[in-house]
DNA sequence: ACCTGTACTAACCTTTTTGTCAGTATGCCT
DNA sequence: AGGCATACTGACAAAAAGGTTAGTACAGGT
């Protein structure tokens, strides 16, 4: 009888992330939050070259998905400010196993 | 003295990570073909969505990078198969981090 | 002579993602 | 009265990603 293979499927943990942390910048943003709760003008100089739409609609996905928070803090001009959820706190291994692989694929001797 | 917070720069790991692996197949391609060397027409099964030109296409892009070898056996019709080479073998962990987010992620209580 | 299975290529089109740019609201400062 | 700073929103456009379809080559089987 040989091995079961692992067929992969609509629903599959690996699809799921990728839903939810596809695309060029969410996991950066993710990144930068995690160093330190930021506001929209901090993370635009942290993360140099994403457009204002671009921040402001992913941070808005990253919210429905309760990976991040945002604060409100009422004032004029507005303040406010985002951070991660313990939801997204579990993206950091993920993350940190991105920083390991494009370190160690760079080392490979071709 | 603040500590200094990490900036993004045009040329991170998490970049380099989402140039070598991001898209919607790459990953599934690689998770795959973790668990034994396949054939063309094998992979179209175990991955049932998939176009075969996305297949092919993404297969191409992952042998530039080297995270993926073909074996052309000279038979007709046609036998090729692919396996990880060992810098493919690199995304195993980050794989396993993905499918370990997912299934954390689903389960925390909202 | 034709159909089958395999591993492709190429042209074309649709959808998704990302980017640009202009505009809104508010209160303070000059 | 006008400019500044902040955090947005919306229309539109460009670019990237993904998908569909048709076609190639070759040997074996019917």
């Amino acid at each position: 009888m040989p091995t079961t293979p692992i067929i992969i499927t609509a629903r599959c943990p690996i699809r799921t992330t990728l839903e939810l942390l596809g695309g060029k910048w969410k996991l950066l943003i993710l990144f930068q939050l995690a160093q330190q709760p930021a506001r929209l003008s901090e993370l635009r100089r942290q993360i140099p070259d994403i457009s204002e739409k671009m921040l402001i609609q992913e941070l808005k996905t990253l919210m429905e998905h309760d990976l991040v928070a945002r604060t409100n803090y009422g004032e004029v001009p507005p303040r406010v400010d985002y951070r991660l959820t313990d939801r997204g706190r579990l993206a950091l291994p993920l993350i940190e196993a991105m920083r390991n692989f494009a370190l160690q694929y760079e080392n490979e001797k071709t």
